[in-house]
DNA sequence: CGTGATAGTAAGGCCGCCTGACTATACTGG
DNA sequence: CCAGTATAGTCAGGCGGCCTTACTATCACG
């Protein structure tokens, strides 16, 4: 942590290294927990499924009527990209898309069998990895975790809904 | 969130929405607040400071010897990624750079006072939101929240240590 | 003082996501 | 029934963040 070597260094005041703020440590936890996801699977590191095409896959359990579009907005991407998304998913048989029932543009996307079965997988995992936090932290600081993000992400996804849509093609056309 | 129309989905048995992991919280939660911070601000929206620049500089404060490679492994990038943020921050005047004292080849990393305004604004902000987020769910809450992923990130960081460090130019040359 | 490791830079590529533009279907008021 | 408008989805192209490869300069250790 300190330079090598001894050579006296300025040493300013030294204002104290501030302790992170809540959101700091959020998004440092969770970009460690992404590039882990990587790493510690060298031998699918050339699978086209990314973080984002398992939250995509997680949102579909036990729904049977999602569109592309809803899809984009659970995200927070442009429906564009949750296109590219599906595709992906599509390719990799993790999911398969049905006509929608009553709206003719409209595809509902379904989780295959083999899908379901991926997700089970990836939730044993990391169920397991929640177990070696849990005794890092004990269950109920976990659990308060939990909640506490939970409702925090809810707070900011209805407040998201307030304010435009950030664009998106919301074809407000001509004058 | 239900079909617009009448029609009778199908219905599969739903077998209920899984309740989100720890794990897909907070990975949702940290890209609701990153996408949050540009929406917030679309004054800024040109400025070519990204969250990852807050994070380098964060890392800056009371530290009078963090040298670039060092700011790389702490962010989890390159030192050639890490290179081109400190360029950033050094053109809009939020670091400087000064010669190392002990090593010829290194440079320190400085906040400018300019830069320490900058953060101390931003930590402003963050404490109003996180005022809001303790109106949700009490300050207890948050600061048990706090503490969690604390340890689960610094616990991450010590584990990353162990394996090989993803590469970044390990000169592992010839035999 | 030469051999290998490390700090930093330079150049180019990849990939995820975005914008813009378009088609086809759905709704709504006359 | 028929504009006019909104919405679901697709295609094409671009941008930015980060990576890989390659190189120089300095350090450390025998």
């Amino acid at each position: 942590m300190t330079v090598p070597g001894n050579a006296p260094i300025p040493a300013v005041p030294t204002e104290a290294a501030a302790t992170d703020e809540l959101v700091v440590l959020m998004i440092r936890t969770a970009k460690a927990i992404v590039d882990g996801m990587r790493a510690d699977r060298p031998d699918q590191a050339s699978s086209p499924l990314t973080p984002v095409h398992g939250l995509a896959a997680r949102f579909l359990i036990g729904r049977t009527d999602v569109t592309t579009v809803e899809l984009a907005r659970h995200l927070g991407i442009t429906k564009q990209s949750a296109s590219e998304v599906v595709a992906v998913l599509e390719k990799t048989g993790t999911v398969r898309r049905a006509p929608h029932p009553s709206d003719g543009r409209a595809r509902v996307l379904l989780l295959t069998d083999d899908g379901k079965a991926k997700l089970e997988e990836g939730r044993r995992r990391w169920r397991r990895v929640e177990d070696e936090w849990a005794a890092l932290v004990g269950r109920d600081a976990l659990e308060t975790t939990r909640v506490t993000l939970e409702a925090i992400l809810e707070a900011d996804m209805a407040a998201r809904d307030d304010r435009p849509p950030r664009d998106q093609n919301s074809s407000c056309a001509a004058s």
